[in-house]
DNA sequence: CATTTGCATTTGTGATCACAATTGACCATG
DNA sequence: CATGGTCAATTGTGATCACAAATGCAAATG
């Protein structure tokens, strides 16, 4: 193990959070999939303690559900989950996106449209992993301007906790128009419009969730 | 070990985080205080095993935090972080009333109004913990009628964060007063009032944080 | 007195082990 | 064919170990 203080230092068991994290997010896998502890193990190469501790944590956040019996697996929301979700979404995504709209500069809505582009590539091409995730980048560098640290991380939680169903719906919905709601959200941010910038992230996280889950 | 199916039986990782979880969140212990794991595991008579894995969950939620050599310790907020998480509690929480007024009948009232004469008794004997606890519990009460499940835990996970400096903020201030806000919260329940619930939840959650973080 | 050095102690980490409980596969029975 | 029993394999758990890095303390130095 090198050093602990340089900044490249990892453990073990965040490096296989980290990664384990992303993939649940981003729906590379799908709701009810088991984990095993030796079967992590075996895919990072290293032994099951640091695979307890991050399979331990993500469970904590409900990225992972337990069985009874202690046994790991990637939790199948109910629809009143998802709808709780989304409204949780759309409570604390409209107060990011808010207070994110004070530093949204030309910079930024470049790079979301960017990132819209690279959305509608993913939709077209029915890959529903990249289109959650650059989806979620899309979200993620306009909150990051609310510098509300805590607030992001919340709505992370939610995220993580939905990826393995988002998978399943979009796999099931075979979608195949970028949001819409992401134009109207870069233009709110090049209007400066608070009020326009409120209904579009609402609409954005709540409405396209409720046609998901019929 | 007892047979893992039965209702009683928790894995002794389980049962230390969710000991460590009530000790931070109901301000047991002072922000900035260091946490071992074979302080722990001394403490609870364990190997650090179970201690390390209960540790990395609390540090997951926040409640606990990690400096760069890796030793864990209670966070102390910032004013920022202290203002961010209240307006997180203001979004959600008053979100969980909306929702439990439906279903707040007078077994509900007279319950919160049992809790309430606990926080004044509290209050008059400067006891920051039981103060802490029972305002938590008149919260949680009120929106377990939510059934929001996914909520309930995103705001305790919140209310961890803040369990160390809330103590200490309360220790600071020497309150005297029982929160006037229960009051006007009980009201609007009585009355099905739910644009009043709204105003008193956020008043309670947002004013008397604001005046604590001066 | 402030700073540096040396060293013992402490701390967190990953690996390994043994164990109890659960699961899955297979066979027998009605 | 459905159900129950048996047994080996699998799974998660806590304990223990060795190790590297960080910390704390005392002594030496400027």
């Amino acid at each position: 193990m090198a050093k602990k203080l340089q900044d490249s230092y990892l453990a073990a068991h965040d490096q296989l959070y980290r990664s384990l994290r992303m993939r649940i997010m981003y729906g590379e896998v799908s709701p009810g999939q088991a984990m095993t502890l030796r079967g992590v193990a075996e895919e990072f190469s290293v032994s099951v303690t640091p695979v307890r501790e991050a399979l331990k944590r993500l469970a904590t956040e409900g990225a992972l559900s337990i069985s009874v019996s202690g046994r790991f697996q990637t939790p199948a929301l109910t629809n009143d989950r998802i709808e709780e979700l989304a409204a949780l979404r759309a409570l604390i995504e409209v107060e990011l996106a808010t207070r994110a709209l004070p530093r949204a500069h030309m910079a930024l809505v470049e790079r979301l449209q960017t990132i819209n582009n690279a959305i509608s590539v993913a939709v077209a091409k029915a890959d529903a992993v990249t289109y959650i995730r650059t989806n979620l980048e899309f979200h993620r560098t306009l909150y990051l301007r609310a510098q509300a640290p805590a607030m992001l991380a919340t709505v992370e939680t939610v995220w993580l906790q939905m990826g393995p169903t988002m998978r399943a719906l979009y796999g099931r919905l075979q979608r195949k128009d970028p949001p819409m709601h992401h134009r109207l959200i870069l233009a709110a941010l090049k209007a400066g419009d608070e009020p326009g910038l409120r209904v579009a992230v609402r609409a954005d996280v709540t409405q396209g969730l409720r046609m998901l889950a019929r």
